[in-house]
RNA sequence: CGGGAUGUAGCGUAGCCCGGUUAUCGCGCCUGGUUUGGGACCAGGAGGUCGCAAGUUCGAAUCUUGCCAUCCCGACCA
């Protein structure tokens, strides 16, 4: 393993990659498009799952699980959603393989082929609307709150690791209600939830929006989001969440019968975050050193780094680093004491840098004498020394602290890179000089926001919820405009 | 899916143009020893379908064709 990671300033792409890869989050797999999440990264995947679940139990919410394979016919009932995801799905043709009569290994049996061919789920609408409408027949079964932790498929052309890949992990959330109304709340409860959860325990700050009509989801009535802003001044949708209407009751023929006994369509919602959010998070935070985790959802938070002094001061050393271990595992902090002799302390302060451990203690013979330890904190790598006294209550402190301090550096940096343009020329020099968010006034029109996305790249991040309303004209069209939107160049 | 680049041990590479002993070097790995406060050192050792498959040839890492994968740039998307 050599030893540089490329810098941010070197090569963006390249740094990005080798994160992922260097600080064993994950790996290319043998097949075109798809990655292996290895145990590192996985466990990243598992706390921020575990919180997110914990947080949809508290809004009411179950967990169930629906087929991965669509019926053909399924996707086709609501035509805009067919129209978004057709370019980009995985079909499924046959269901039997035999050897090849010309002896070259294994081939498709052509006589066993499908009726109705079977799409690998780009994502459940479909195949839940299809299954609610035997499960909803009256008001009293209303709402149904419902998620799934699931894989989906979609064949993406151009894939990154976590940002894009052709199979990806995620929930989704799929809720059928009696009213618009009640559909429309959920649809921003969980967009809250989400800017909740990414803001205090990814420690990545977020605008919450609506998309335009070009931007949503295929199906929607109103697309919702988080955007976030990564640290080349490109934006990430960060998660989303649809108030549907009664596209897919009605694509579905979903109808329940209300209290004054006359049928009526159901409102519906869907909403979903992915592994891509590992993604976010790296970009969000990391540095040229390696991962930065915030300690939230950081699969290790401390790791104890023994500095030996010939064989006698082993048991030494060991017995003060346990100390320290079951005292912070007490405070539900985790520990890992690495006092493998493999590595010098030199080379596991680096690899654990490049692992985004939140904090590291350093313990040596010239410490215990002194009755301290050196710590070392990563979001800002300083170092100082602490009484081994009370040392557990003093980590637990810091990991707050650096959750805190990841935070307010993110949003310190995403709020300095949010610009007002108010001319065209204004405009596409702050995107290409300094990048980031650009709030300009846009006159509400597709084929504007069309033109601009061609002529600079940049798309129509949201228009930000609680909008202040403003009297202007559009940066491209200079037609009157009653509100900024925020553009900015994407992942 | 279009354009460009790449693929030799776990990682990084030399060799390829101009075919010819046992495929080079560094890191890592194993054994033993000395070490340990920012990626240690000495000695010995293991590890290879040269991305895969055909072809040309007496002979292919090297030449030809096809395929696969990855990266970068476009079009598409979470």
């Amino acid at each position: 393993m050599s030893k540089a990671i490329t810098t941010r300033e070197a090569d963006y792409s390249q740094w990005y990659n080798d994160l992922v890869i260097r600080g064993g989050l994950a790996d290319y797999s043998a097949v075109r498009g798809c990655m292996v999440i290895k145990p590192y990264g996985y466990a990243l995947w598992e706390n921020m799952r575990d919180q997110l679940d914990k947080m949809f139990k508290a809004t009411g919410h179950v967990n169930a699980y629906f087929p991965l394979f669509i019926p053909k016919s399924f996707l086709s009932k609501e035509a805009a959603h067919v129209e978004g995801f057709a370019k980009e799905c995985a079909v499924v043709t046959h269901y039997r393989l035999k050897n090849d009569p010309d002896g070259n290994g294994i081939v498709v049996d052509p006589e066993a082929k499908l009726e109705e061919e079977l799409i690998v789920r780009p994502t459940s609408e479909t195949i839940i609307w299809n299954t609610y409408r035997d499960w909803i027949q009256s008001y009293r079964d209303l709402p149904l709150l419902i998620n799934q932790w699931a894989n989906v498929v979609r064949w993406e052309m151009r894939t990154r690791l976590f940002l894009r890949t052709a199979e990806f992990l995620w929930q989704e959330g799929h809720t059928a209600h009696a009213s618009k109304e009640e559909a429309i709340e959920e649809t921003k409860k969980m967009l809250d939830v989400y800017a909740e959860f990414v803001e205090n325990y990814m420690a990545v700050p977020v605008i919450k929006g609506v998309k335009t009509p070009n931007e949503r989801f295929a199906g929607a009535e109103d697309t919702y989001c988080i955007e976030a802003l990564m640290q080349d001044g490109k934006a990430l949708q960060a998660g989303t969440s649809h108030f549907l209407g009664q596209n897919f009751a009605k694509a579905f023929d979903v109808k329940f019968l209300n209290k004054d006994n006359s049928q009526e369509y159901v409102w519906a919602t869907s909403w979903g975050v992915s592994t891509r959010l590992i993604g976010a998070l790296i970009m969000a935070h990391s540095d040229d050193q390696g991962l930065v985790l915030p300690p939230r959802i950081a699969p290790l938070q401390v790791v104890i780094v023994p500095i030996y002094k010939g064989e006698d001061s082993k048991p030494v050393i060991d017995e003060k680093a346990n100390a320290i271990v079951h005292a912070l595992r007490a405070k539900g902090v985790s520990v890992k004491y690495d006092h493998h002799d493999n590595a010098r302390p030199g080379w596991k302060f680096a690899e654990y840098e490049l692992q985004g451990v939140p904090v590291r203690i350093a313990l040596g013979l010239r410490d215990i004498e002194q009755n301290v330890a050196e710590i070392a904190r990563r979001d800002t790598r300083e170092k100082q020394t602490v009484s081994l006294e009370g040392i557990d209550a003093f980590v637990e402190k810091l990991l707050e602290d650096i959750q805190e301090n990841m935070y307010h550096k993110a949003k310190g940096f995403r709020d300095s890179n949010i610009r007002e343009a108010n001319s065209w020329n204004e405009f596409v020099q702050l995107l290409d000089e300094k990048a980031g968010f650009v709030s300009a006034h846009w006159d509400g029109s597709g084929e504007t926001e069309e033109k601009i996305k061609e002529l600079t790249k940049a798309t129509i991040r949201c228009i930000p919820l609680h909008n202040p309303q403003e009297a202007g004209n559009c940066i491209l069209s200079g037609k009157p405009s009653s509100q900024r939107v925020l553009f900015a160049r994407a992942y």
